[in-house]
DNA sequence: GTATTTTCGATATGCATTGTCAATCGGGAG
DNA sequence: CTCCCGATTGACAATGCATATCGAAAATAC
């Protein structure tokens, strides 16, 4: 079984503070905070085994790693700061998708990236 | 200078032919219908070459590989088909997005990718 | 307390992509 | 048209990156 040790407790920590999707690397760096010494290849199995528990999900974005957030959020979607590199999630999406469908073809899914500068660095400079 | 080789006439051929966003292996096996030993590393020269002098763009696609297509098409996002894993054009986009930017956020660019199964494959089976 | 799981750190894998190099080809000079 | 040289090719090895695995040491659950 999955046994409770302090770096699962910082990982899933890490997650609940700062809510939105994170890289293994964003989560190591973080999570040092408060295991100094952790290491990569222990995010690596902790994000698997709270993946295949469901306490996360994988999300793609674009060119960039895999990152992973807690599950059970509402349908949402995510924004990439150019300047920050950082994701974030904002809620609902767009209506008329199924406008866009072309002819003959079914749509299943959707994603929606957006991209720009988030709040904190359009005040930064 | 560029030269004007038989491997880069097939694979400026495939992409007109096939006018959808190709990934390196998928021009390799197309083109090889052509020049049957063309290798991996042509491919990729070629495409690099190509992407320099502005006849083709990058697309990124969520969790997959790097594709190509040709450069100078009207605004228009892809659509990607679950079953047989090609990438489709399709024209417009949706016209609310400027909604869902959260406060203080500064949206600059957008991205829409759906995903289904296309015509060919929903007629298959 | 003891058996078992988990950790770290290094090393290994999988994959897409790039480099190497001898052999070949393209295309302008003659 | 033919020659010639540098650009290009193809096979293969090498890289870069994200991720997985290994074994000894440490931590956890019962």
């Amino acid at each position: 079984m999955q046994r409770d040790t302090v770096q699962r407790r910082a990982i899933r920590k890490v997650f609940k503070d700062l809510g939105r999707p994170l890289s293994p690397l964003e989560i190591l760096q973080t999570a040092r905070a408060q295991v100094p010494n952790l290491g990569i290849a222990t995010v690596y199995r902790s994000v698997k085994g709270l993946t295949d528990e469901g306490w996360l999900v994988p999300i793609d974005v674009p060119g960039e790693p895999q990152r992973y957030e807690l599950s059970g959020k509402d349908h949402h979607h995510h924004f990439s700061c150019r300047q920050c590199g950082r994701i974030f999630d904002f809620d609902g999406c767009p209506k008329d998708l199924a406008k866009l469908v072309p002819q003959g073809f079914l749509m299943e899914d959707h994603e929606v990236f957006l991209y720009g500068r988030c709040a904190d660095c359009r005040k930064a400079r």
